[in-house]
DNA sequence: TTTCGTTATGTTTATATAAATATAGCGATA
DNA sequence: TATCGCTATATTTATATAAACATAACGAAA
């Protein structure tokens, strides 16, 4: 077991701020559908995606329902058939969307980031 | 304070990000906890604080567990028996602790708040 | 026209979380 | 020493969330 050398850092990373963004009382936008954004952006479905993520391709489906009903726009587009049986695309309406989330994340992050760590000291080891 | 102001607004109140303190699985601080340990400090006792929170008295005892559990020293003390009863109190440390977070919370939601206006574009109403 | 993997959705089962209820123990003070 | 409201905890019940399973529809390509 990793002891006096790491006992550190290694807790603070589940030490995180996190930013959701809330629609009505459901999450419009939080870290887990960004992941899930990149994750159809990556493999160009909901399916590939879902197994890549390890969730099931219902779970998967409804995060992706919930942002399309949320927003003004589609965030993923689907298409149904073909060979491939379909597949999904992150529209680029989505893709602005993930884009400002990220940076919106990344921004709050780093403006705490100080605070945080001396926060961290507060609390018990692990 | 009774509750009367959550009438008519709660538009783009609801959106707006959260930031949590994560503790292995359990929030170790969050939005929630940090109204109830204001609520404590009101009021002198867990008891009094679930009442004004309209939660259970169980409930907000758990989450002082998980809060003095979670820090290297607890947020809440308590003391049992006496004619009230017994009672509560934040203690200067979760004083320090609920300061810190409340800073944390207030800078980083300042960081993005413009972001944040422009993202609720994106969005559909309420 | 058959095949294929995906989208889209329904249904059932399991698990987790929350609520509701109950109650023992405390101890200052009246 | 009897009372009081609170802390602390256990137990049960209800609700909400997630997982598991099933299946129809689709349509390009073989």
């Amino acid at each position: 077991m990793a002891k006096s050398a790491l006992s550190g850092k290694a807790s603070r990373q589940e030490l995180k701020p996190q930013i959701r963004i809330l629609f009505r009382k459901a999450i419009a936008m939080g870290p887990g559908k960004a992941d899930l954004l990149r994750a159809i952006d990556d493999t160009g479905s909901i399916s590939a995606a879902a197994r890549q993520m390890e969730m099931s391709y219902r779970r998967a489906w409804l995060l992706v329902d919930t942002m399309n009903q949320a927003f003004k726009a589609p965030v993923v587009a689907t298409l149904t058939g073909g060979k491939a049986g379909g597949g999904a695309a992150v529209t680029e309406f989505g893709k602005e969307v993930l884009k400002r989330y990220s940076a919106m994340e990344a921004k709050a992050s780093a403006s705490v980031a100080r605070e945080l760590r001396g926060f961290a000291d507060l609390m018990n080891g692990d």
